[in-house]
DNA sequence: ACCCAGGTGGCCC
DNA sequence: GGGCCACATGGG
């Protein structure tokens, strides 16, 4: 099954209006996917709500955090130790860069910002995917465990690396940031939803394929 | 008492 | 380069 088709049929069963990542800002948005690496939605969004309250959602205030204050506010997160140190890291950078400003961060070729989220600890691929998409409005695709489950399943593929994937979405769906935010979106509704971690899921959109044992 | 969650980096071979 | 492991909280 193709990306293509694999999107249509979700597309059909969810709704398009996934555009989707819950952030009131850009900044939260780089803190939302830094928060959620590895952590359920839930206990990212206490974390927030706790910097929310004590103002700290600001790349500034931040990077000028003391560290243990940083580490009581994320703790519901979990990771809480290497998550407030990530945080405090990347505001400190791009406050020493950019002087704080992410209109001058993001404007400026992909790749470029790319490579520099990935020379920060604690940014990987998806994380800084993530960023590019939903606070940058870039094409790309962040490939998470949920995308790696689905197709695989569904395409009777084995893909284990991270630029295989994203790779072949590349070669086989259009390029736009509208798209992509709708497709992944709809991948993470549909894995949290109808598709449990191994699921023989007879409702699911993608039922014939389920049935068939492709997912 | 398990298992899992929108990963990442370090270490070992 | 691939295969483990630690990192930590909260919900099912």
């Amino acid at each position: 099954m193709q990306p293509s088709m694999i999107y249509t049929a979700l597309r059909r069963q969810y709704g398009s209006n996934h555009s989707w990542w819950p952030a009131k800002s850009r900044f939260e948005v780089i803190v939302g996917a830094i928060l959620t690496q590895n952590t359920a939605w839930r206990n990212v969004e206490a974390a927030i709500s706790n910097l929310r309250k004590a103002k700290m959602l600001d790349i500034s205030k931040i990077s000028q955090a003391d560290l243990a204050t940083l580490k009581r506010l994320v703790r519901p997160a979990g990771f809480y130790n290497q998550k407030a140190k990530r945080l405090r890291d990347i505001s400190r950078h791009l406050m020493a860069k950019w002087d704080g400003n992410l209109d001058r961060f993001f404007n400026r070729p992909v790749w470029q910002i790319r490579d520099e989220l990935l020379e920060l600890n604690g940014i990987g691929p998806e994380t800084a995917d993530s960023i590019l998409l939903y606070a940058g409005n870039k094409p790309v695709l962040p490939v998470d465990t949920y995308t790696f489950r689905i197709i695989n399943r569904l395409s009777k593929s084995n893909f284990r690396k991270y630029e295989e994937l994203q790779g072949y979405f590349y070669k086989n769906i259009c390029h736009n940031s509208r798209l992509f935010k709708e497709l992944h979106a709809l991948l993470v509704e549909h894995a949290k939803t109808t598709c449990k971690t191994k699921p023989i899921c007879r409702q699911c959109v993608l039922a014939g394929a389920c049935a068939s044992r492709k997912l």
